[in-house]
DNA sequence: TGTACATCAGTGAACGCGCGTTCACTGATGTAC
DNA sequence: TGTACATCAGTGAACGCGCGTTCACTGATGTAC
């Protein structure tokens, strides 16, 4: 039973594996656009027709590539986020952001894959929505936390400006009972989070901003002011 | 005097015009990284190789574009503010934002190429600077200007902890006289606004926020608040 | 005003390169009886 | 336990494509005297 050598099926995900292993290298060295099938193929010692054993097609390398880094990511954020379980939301927030932006900064071509210019012509199939989704997930489930055992004295009635605004799915599970309004903030400081690494990774700083560590953590100190607010 | 004939150095200036607007419009068509001199020259009716009269190579072609872009989006959020220079800063603040929303939505490959992902490999050359730092220059004036006429009761010191967080030069003119904090906040704020157009633009909407229109006000007058405070 | 020369836009062929994908094939691994 | 057949990983050649860039050239436009 205790086989040495592998079986075809247990190969089979080896091999996949070191397939993913190897794009994410030249993807580390040259970017996404441009990996190629041959490149891969020629760094493994195969020949490139040898990949569409296992992807079909470049678009479905990346994709798995995508859905790969989306749970990296999600992994990171989601540990960083129980490791300050102890503390409070705003300890929380600053360590679940900081995770994000650690480890933007250790994978910039994978950040660059997933939160830079789509791709022209790739179109990402659905199933990539789950796993993109989980660092708003962990954000919304701080921001929830934090009404639940810290519920204002009054809660205002759900402004009805804020209908539609939404979707109604999306932050249902980790954000259930808590006022749209704190929803939307907590949205807004997703966006606001990614905006501030992209910023700083694609080069905008050049000329207005020197420190970008203290930047970030001035501006997630202001938007956890925002979405953890009572009034 | 009144040649109908242009001059060479006319021409010239026509012939690279055309090169340029050919390019946006195939950059509009199949985005930025598909963008090729060949196919310039064939959509132009001539041969390749003549546009190395009029660029050096591909990466000289996309930088004036890129120049061409920032001062494109640059007009519209001046000329966007100057329409309401009669009203107060909050008013201000969103049409500059919406203004450049607009223009991304309008040029969605255009703002790929200047907020998207670097084309690896490609360094911006340092002139590119100055035209890409007019937005903040006009959401920077809009806060100086709201400090001015609208001043604290009383200053707070320069909170020491800010020292150093940005680059001296940058916001100098638009914002001299103003406190570091409101500086920050700024650059906070213009974050903020690409943020939400990247998520928007870039497809990470997808799932969660369903009227992008509405979100982007929210946020815009969420983050005008925090930046127009006094205390 | 005319002539000799310099400048320069555009041509056409070529260099050297890499890409994604298909297809008929070999030979090893796994399965059914 | 052995045999016949099916599955499947990897090969090697090929198709058809597009790219950036160089170079010697032609012929029209501009300039100096």
């Amino acid at each position: 039973m205790t086989d040495a050598r592998p079986t075809r099926a247990e190969a089979r995900l080896l091999q996949i594996d070191r397939i993913k292993t190897t794009s994410r290298r030249l993807m580390a060295e040259k970017g996404a656009p441009a990996l190629s099938l041959r490149e891969v193929a020629r760094e493994m010692g195969l020949v490139s027709s040898a990949l569409y054993r296992y992807f079909a097609t470049r678009d479905e390398l990346l994709t798995a590539l995508i859905v790969d880094a989306y749970n990296d990511l999600g992994d990171c954020v989601e540990r960083a986020q129980r490791r300050e379980a102890s503390k409070d939301a705003r300890h929380q927030l600053h360590a679940a952001s900081s995770a994000i932006r650690r480890w933007a900064k250790r994978n910039p071509n994978e950040y660059a894959l997933l939160y830079g210019s789509p791709v022209p012509g790739y179109e990402a199939p659905s199933y990539t929505v789950e796993p993109a989704a989980r660092v708003a997930l962990v954000l919304g489930s701080i921001v929830a936390q934090s009404w639940r055992t810290n519920p204002p004295v009054r809660v205002k009635a759900v402004d009805p400006s804020l209908k539609g605004v939404l979707e109604t799915q999306n932050l249902d599970e980790a954000m259930s009972g808590i006022p749209e309004g704190a929803r939307v903030l907590t949205l807004m400081m997703w966006s606001q989070i990614f905006g501030c690494i992209s910023f700083e990774l694609f080069g905008h700083y050049k000329g207005s901003v020197r420190s970008a560590n203290r930047f970030f953590n001035i501006v997630v100190d202001e938007v956890a002011n925002l979405v953890l607010a009572r009034e």
